[in-house]
DNA sequence: CTGAAAGCGCTTACAG
DNA sequence: CTGAAAGCGCTTACAG
């Protein structure tokens, strides 16, 4: 009964009167054993519980049944997210999930993240890849890996439709009768960021609207606070398009310091959909299912686990994203 | 080179002359090994790029360097800081971290997942355990356990110090002048709840404060602002205690509606600190140091693999919590 | 300080 | 449909 006697193959073979490579067919779900010789053997697994050694399957096969991820900032809600999406599907398909951190989101510590965690799983699931440094990223020999939510030419990957969110935040806001729309946006380092300011140019370019100079924060609300007090100070704003939803809480926080209503005053759109609901008020943004995401990551991965030649043209998917409106945004002063 | 070819512990053994024992001497460190020997060896490991086959090591030697990590709401900002800070602290020690979700934070859930990752792994760290059946939390043999922020008779756990964080949460409002504190609990079945009402009632009854009936909400922002339209109706209500950021920040969201002003005509302090500085305005709150509790968990879990006979007198850590006063509280009005 | 032998529990050819 | 033999890559006694 103990956690140090587990029961072995041949404990049941010799209970069920078979070979120990009988129970592992049977383990294994082989097509080729007669019914009764099946039932006698679950019968003594079930008596036995009896629970393969995953080390010795795996030394032996040279297959692991584990997937390895690897994260930079779990406690970031998307990437939580993401991450227990992927160990939900994964372990509905067979497989367990390893955990492994990388210090950075730089394509160095996430490649000796993938070092360390790639003898012994199966393929890998890389998260938190926010630097453009995307095709630095290299897996040791021919380890099958998977990125989300970046462009990447050397793997396959799953991410969100940036472009598509960033087209209907802005679209929102036109449609509401703003004449512009000024936009808060991450860093230039981060391929996302980039991603959503493209489109927002691009959309208010092809609506003949003006352009003003984009502000840049680093994702954090106090980046947001500070973008806040410039605009706060601008009369001339009454649209906003904020890459992020923390930094929308901070830019917020500082249109409210200025004594400048929300939405009377200023519309504010957000991105994420992690922070929203709780702040005041509830913030309009794009939401990204992130539960998708992790769902598209580990299929991706199995697929290429099951055929590891390298795919010459890798998959990449897209999930859709789209907007939540709340209380931040609404026609702008004198409108209608 | 490539990932089908890993190099083994013979081919270091023959490229440096020597068994290959003497190779995993070398790996595991070992003492008795010659300086000019071991040096051989390692330079033969870096020059083919040798890694231990971890399945082969776990097989032979019954040993296992993976701790298994089963965690219920990882989407909870808590439960992701402390997942991060037991990875990091258990890479650093040389352990992996494997991951396993529970579907629901019941014991039986548990237990299932539990059985799942049983197999394989050295010992494991039980998030999430919100229930109070703690101690139908049954491990397979004798397979170490440790449980965060749960009394448990069954299983060494490390936790908040969810008594401290209360009584400064209410002395502080005490301490500036408000007469009664309300609070807003979460469900009855959650025992760090329960902590936290104990010792808020407590507290007052110590100060000779009248005790007001306690509400109650499940955690969510929403039941924060139906909990928070009813206290924002009372106007004798100058002070209140959230069990929990999101309740707070939905039941400030209600107050906003309602035209009441934080701090001026009501101060409320939350728990937890991972919304806090997010909200408007900024929230008082008790923050707890997840990333110390993860740190203590691998540490107790490691401990426990070291000697796995069961320890009579299991060891039980306490992390402090500290209060965080940002703008959300002051005196009561017609106060100085 | 170093090595030859055995075996952890499985699965993979190979026979029948 | 079933089984006897061999071996995955290590580590554990046991010798020297």
């Amino acid at each position: 009964m103990g956690w140090s006697t587990q029961a072995t193959a041949r404990d049941v073979a010799a209970l069920a009167n078979v070979s120990a490579q009988t129970v592992s067919r049977v383990a294994n779900g082989a097509e080729n054993v007669s019914p009764e010789t099946r039932a006698r053997v679950l019968e003594a697994m079930a008596k036995v519980g009896y629970t393969p050694n995953g080390a010795a399957r795996a030394l032996r096969s040279g297959r692991s049944d584990m997937i390895g991820i690897v994260v930079h900032h779990l406690t970031r809600t998307g990437e939580a997210n993401i991450v227990q999406a992927v160990a939900t599907t994964a372990h509905d398909r067979g497989y367990a999930v390893t955990l492994m951190d990388a210090s950075t989101g730089a394509a160095s510590d996430l490649n000796e993240a993938l070092a360390r965690i790639g003898p012994g799983v199966a393929g890998v699931v890389v998260l938190g890849l926010e630097t453009s440094d995307v095709d630095r990223l290299k897996a040791p020999g021919r380890l099958p890996v998977v990125v989300a939510d970046s462009r990447s030419l050397a793997h396959p990957a799953v991410g969100f439709d940036q472009r598509g969110g960033a087209q209907q935040a802005v679209g929102h806001l036109l449609g509401l009768g703003h004449a512009c729309v000024h936009m808060l946006a991450g860093p230039q380092s981060s391929l996302q960021s980039r991603l959503r300011e493209h489109a927002w140019r691009e959309f208010l370019t092809a609506a003949g609207r003006p352009v003003p100079p984009v502000l840049r924060g680093d994702w954090s609300p106090a980046s947001g606070y500070a973008a806040g007090q410039v605009l706060a100070a601008d009369r001339e704003v009454t649209a906003i398009f904020v890459a992020n939803d923390e930094m929308a809480a901070g830019l917020m926080r500082a249109f409210h310091e200025a004594g400048r209503r929300i939405p009377d005053e200023v519309s504010v759109v957000g991105f994420d959909d992690v922070l929203a609901e709780y702040l005041w008020p509830p913030l309009t943004t794009v939401r990204q299912d992130f539960s998708a995401v992790g769902d598209g990551l580990v299929r991706l991965l199995l697929q290429r686990i099951g055929s590891p030649v390298a795919d010459p043209d890798p998959v990449s998917t897209v999930v859709p994203a789209h907007l939540v409106i709340r209380a931040s945004s609404g026609p702008p002063p004198g409108h209608r």
